[in-house]
DNA sequence: ACGCGTGCCTGTTGGC
DNA sequence: TGCCAACAGGCACGCG
């Protein structure tokens, strides 16, 4: 499931393919993978890539008009900055099994490719950008600033985690509930998933189905380096691969291979040795150690 | 306003 | 062997 640090991967992969590269084309094969609110996949038509990036579990390509490709296809090119010609975000979510990834302009699409985009390169040569998703949860946005300013999700995100300091945190762990709904809120903090919330749990000995605000400083502090530990450990790793998730060059992570308890229940605990327990907290199946998480 | 439960999706797994 | 329920889970949505 790409969280954070496995989408950090694909933004970070994909850009060498895609950098500077000219949108000539796109092809939606299931209506569902296109987000509601998005501008019609036809204004990307000469629209280069200036930059791929990620804003919490989101990628996003940073879209400029290429007057000379625009003039080719036929476009207007009278109003460069108008954002309702040119938007310049694309904006995919890959949620539990979206994939992104580039292929010759020869080669066919797959069972679950939902959309393709035909790119040129600077040289001129063309290729596609395939986006396959077996379970169909992802979406793709084509967006200008209004849309995304009134586009709920976006606007409520929460800071990322790598770039909260103590204060911050604190400020953000109001509210009953669990600490493990707390960290899967991306209204709270942006980016988590079921893994790293339970990753990090376990490595700052709090128990997952804990009150949030009845967390400590101390506690608090432990959390937040656990989880930034956790997530710059993943990213050095490129991510965990536990079925589905493949970076852009098709590789796969391997911090899957360091899980303390995600996907561990019923296994023993790699610190103490007790059985790991396994419970449905937040809404999510959660794994921790009975013993070591207080 | 906030917290919780359900539905969306499809492939895999395990019980009978 | 085959069938089918349970499960995986991020987020939109509806309810109390």
């Amino acid at each position: 499931m790409p969280e954070l640090p496995e989408v950090e991967t694909v933004a970070r992969t994909l850009f060498p393919h895609i950098h500077n590269c000219v949108f000539l084309d796109a092809t939606v094969l299931r209506d569902s993978c296109v987000h509601p609110a998005s501008l019609p996949f036809s204004m990307l038509y000469g629209m280069g890539i200036a930059n791929v990036r990620r804003r919490a579990k989101l990628i996003i390509m940073d879209l400029e008009p290429v007057p000379a490709i625009l003039s080719d296809i036929g476009r207007q090119t009278l109003d460069m900055a108008d954002q309702n010609q040119y938007p310049p975000y694309l904006v995919i979510h890959l949620r539990m099994t979206g994939r992104i990834f580039t292929r010759a302009a020869n080669e066919a699409q797959g069972k679950h490719t939902r959309c393709f985009f035909s790119l040129q390169n600077p040289a001129g040569n063309r290729f596609n950008l395939f986006f396959d998703d077996t379970r169909a949860f992802g979406k793709i946005l084509l967006a200008n600033d209004a849309i995304l300013r009134n586009w709920d999700f976006w606007r409520n995100l929460g800071p990322e985690p790598l770039a909260l300091d103590a204060a911050g945190f604190a400020t953000r762990l109001k509210g009953k509930r669990t600490i493990k709904a707390c960290l899967l809120d991306q209204k709270v903090i942006a980016g988590i998933g079921n893994i790293y919330a339970d990753e990090a749990l376990f490595k700052s000995g709090i128990r997952p189905s804990r009150q949030a605000d009845s967390l400590n400083k101390r506690e608090r502090a432990r959390l937040l380096a656990a989880l930034q530990a956790v997530l710059r450990l993943s990213i050095s790793q490129c991510g965990s691969s536990i079925r589905d998730y493949r970076d852009a060059d098709g590789n796969v992570g391997s911090f899957q291979n360091s899980f303390s308890v995600y996907g561990r229940g019923g296994e023993k605990c790699k610190k103490c040795g007790s059985i790991l327990h396994k419970e449905r907290i937040g809404g999510r199946a959660t794994v921790f150690c009975e013993v070591c998480q207080k």
